[in-house]
DNA sequence: TGTACATCAGTGAACGCGCGTTCACTGATGTAC
DNA sequence: TGTACATCAGTGAACGCGCGTTCACTGATGTAC
């Protein structure tokens, strides 16, 4: 059923002559592969389902093993969960620490940026999914995590807009107010990217956040003249 | 366990003399009694899981029914969830109502508009988790439903924002994806409230609710001058 | 008004099922000498 | 290198439980006359 299965476990090698070095795996590495057999079987199932509806036989039987071997590896579900929110949120400061990186001129910021999160989730989208799902759905614990992280992420954001010029001199609250309006948009894009795969529909939402993102820029570049 | 459960149907009104008219409760009317039962029960029981976790035989406990009682309602959860749906957005819609009737002057319509939709909240908490919590959950037919419900709503938006001032020659495109922005305002305002009941923590994020929709708004009147 | 019958909301027993968790086990890998 | 023992990832049987759904039923309400 699956191709990670840790089936067979006889050294199929025959370790011949010196160099029995490569392909005998250690322990160590076959609960490695099996560990990653269960969370990648977990979000295989979450494309379809949300956290609270998986049952831990359901995620044992899709990663080729045992329900009782689940154990080894996590106490509980609520643990993996934990694990696929870490997870999760690593592929998503990657892809802000590349948008971070490529610094272009301020007219194409905008563009780009919604560049790297479209291509962005459309690499990842089980990391995406599971985030934007969970983040309001049942499980307390799952809910709050990623409320934590996406308040993290957000002064990061802020802490970079401070770099720009004109909001040099912004309070760090509107710096913040800011930021989670950028956050926000980023989230919007995930969850209507989710159940698209179609080009033309991803373009047309790609327009679309542009679009967003300018409305909002401008406001800012406006606000200490006209708001207040 | 529930007082509006149907426990005892034996009339206990001696209906003596003509007027036999008011306590006497028909059999429709009972049956109404428990359909409510049945729905308010969910509701409940969603303030803690997401629809998806619900049990059918869990809200009959709750609406005080006999498991089997709940098919002379509902065909299905599905079906119960649905209903859930359209008593939600009739709330929010009633809300939005309210938020046009009261047109004030254009100065005061962000700070009275945040208003409305954060009493609008606080009254009705369980409509607006039920809707914020299944927009992105596992239910794929509820999810749908939302999304088509909320796009709905999106435009009718855009109708209204058209007759502003200095918004009447923006194109229909722009006019909604300025829509957008003030829907997913509302939606994040709605998620970031749901675990709060502390009036100062409230308070607080009545100031920064005003202060994002300042920022848009602040670049909708800058937008033709400075975007594109 | 009184009677005889029809309707139908709610019941409780029963079913088969998938669940999480326990337990004693197996047998390959790792380690000490 | 060879041997004897320890470790431990994965197993399969077993448990009690709550689930959705079926079924034939009950008895109060509604209706026809």
């Amino acid at each position: 059923m699956n191709s990670r299965t840790p089936k067979s476990h006889t050294s199929r090698s025959g370790r011949s002559r010196g160099s029995r070095s490569r392909d005998v795996v250690s322990r160590i590495e076959r609960k490695e592969a099996t560990r990653r057999a269960i969370v990648d079987a977990a979000l295989k199932l979450l494309a379809e389902d949300s956290f609270s509806a998986l049952s831990l036989r359901e995620v044992a039987r899709e990663a080729g093993i045992a329900p009782t071997a689940f154990y080894r590896h996590f106490d509980s579900m609520e643990a993996l969960g934990l694990v696929l929110i870490d997870e999760s949120f690593r592929t998503l400061r990657d892809m802000l620490r590349g948008a971070r990186a490529g610094k272009l001129d301020p007219t194409r910021t905008i563009d780009s940026s919604v560049d790297i999160v479209i291509s962005g989730i459309t690499e990842r989208p089980e990391h995406w999914r599971f985030i934007t799902r969970e983040r309001s759905s049942g499980v307390a614990v799952l809910r709050y995590a990623i409320r934590t992280e996406i308040r993290l992420i957000t002064s990061e954001l802020a802490i970079d807009l401070a770099r720009f010029p004109g909001l040099s001199e912004w309070s760090s609250e509107d710096l913040n107010i800011l930021a989670m309006l950028f956050v926000n948009a980023m989230i919007s894009i995930a969850e209507v990217l989710e159940d698209t795969s179609d080009p033309a529909a991803i373009e047309e939402i790609r327009r679309t956040a542009i679009r967003q993102l300018r409305m909002i820029t401008v406001g800012v570049i406006g606000w200490r003249a006209g708001g207040e």
